[in-house]
DNA sequence: ACATGCACCTGGATGC
DNA sequence: TGCATCCAGGTGCATG
């Protein structure tokens, strides 16, 4: 479900109502959902700790503890993170609770039940292998043209899956790939290697522009993502392809299409991409 | 080392 | 209404 921009939203809506707030109980519905360690120790450690800070790398949250423990949350397709208050009503698939000693409670929800959670102190944050070797991310100072430039002219998959992987870019997901491919009118197939310096200036500046515009935003909501306060984002209304299979593009007229690429859908322009 | 395909899950939309 | 099929903001693992 969410992008960086998605979790963006949600860590800004979240960090000032759990900082400095302490977690009195944790109440766990669907224990698989916690990958480490057991559900039991997860409940144990975190009963009476207080959150320091939240976080975000790449599309993963981490909650700062006061015993140099981390909580670390990636919400995969369909988690969603809520802070609620006594008597409102509860996401139907509410799987985990973290009752907070405000009376409010942060609460885990997750439709297919592909999200993670892990709990571990900050100097084992290496077990987590999709966080440990994540790459750069779009609007950090790490994320520079000659970064980017380098690295694609040394692979030889689609641009699309390339972008897509986060070892070597953090933060990217399918909806904000197809619209970064759509602003710079680069074939979604096109090989890395092959594009051109131009090509990948402009590629560059059109994902740091897309996820500038979907946290702006706050976020992309198709059918799942909200925030931590339930509110949908509005970036669906600011997209050139994605979701727009048979709508005409907006730069040429042409007929929007939708085909698999790296295992994904993927909606571009065949008369702007190339 | 690197690329690809599938598994992990559930539910909503669509078509017959 | 019922049932089948397709699709979904992600990633980890097995395989070639």
């Amino acid at each position: 479900m969410p992008e960086m921009p998605e979790v963006e939203t949600i860590r800004r809506t979240l960090a000032d109502k759990v900082a400095g707030r302490k977690i009195i109980r944790v109440d766990i519905g669907l224990p698989r959902l916690v990958k480490w360690p057991t559900a039991a120790e997860f409940q144990a450690v975190l009963t009476d700790r207080t959150i320091t800070k939240l976080v975000r790398r790449g599309k993963y949250l981490l909650f700062y503890l006061d015993n140099n423990y981390v909580l670390i949350i990636h919400l995969r397709m369909t988690g969603r993170l809520y802070y609620k208050t006594p008597g409102s009503e509860f996401d139907k698939f509410t799987h985990i609770l973290f009752k907070l000693d405000n009376g409010d409670i942060l609460l885990y929800a997750d439709t297919r039940t592909l999200g993670t959670l892990y709990l571990m102190p900050e100097e084992e944050l290496w077990r987590i292998a999709g966080l440990a070797s994540m790459g750069p991310e779009p609007l950090s100072a790490e994320f520079t043209l000659e970064y980017f430039a380098d690295m694609l002219s040394k692979r030889r998959a689609k641009i699309k899956t390339v972008l897509l992987n986060q070892k070597l870019i953090g933060g990217l997901g399918n909806i904000y790939v197809d619209e970064a491919l759509a602003i710079a009118c680069i074939d979604p197939e096109r090989i890395a290697s092959s594009l051109t310096a131009q090509e990948a200036n402009y590629l560059h500046q059109a994902i740091n522009q897309v996820i500038a515009a979907g946290i702006a935003h706050g976020g992309t909501t198709f059918r799942d993502y909200r925030d931590g306060a339930g509110q949908s984002g509005s970036h669906q209304r600011y997209l050139q392809v994605y979701g727009r299979t048979n709508e005409p593009c907006q730069r040429c007229g042409g007929i929007i299409a939708r085909k698999e690429v790296a295992g994904r859908g993927t909606h571009y322009c065949p008369n702007c991409q190339k």
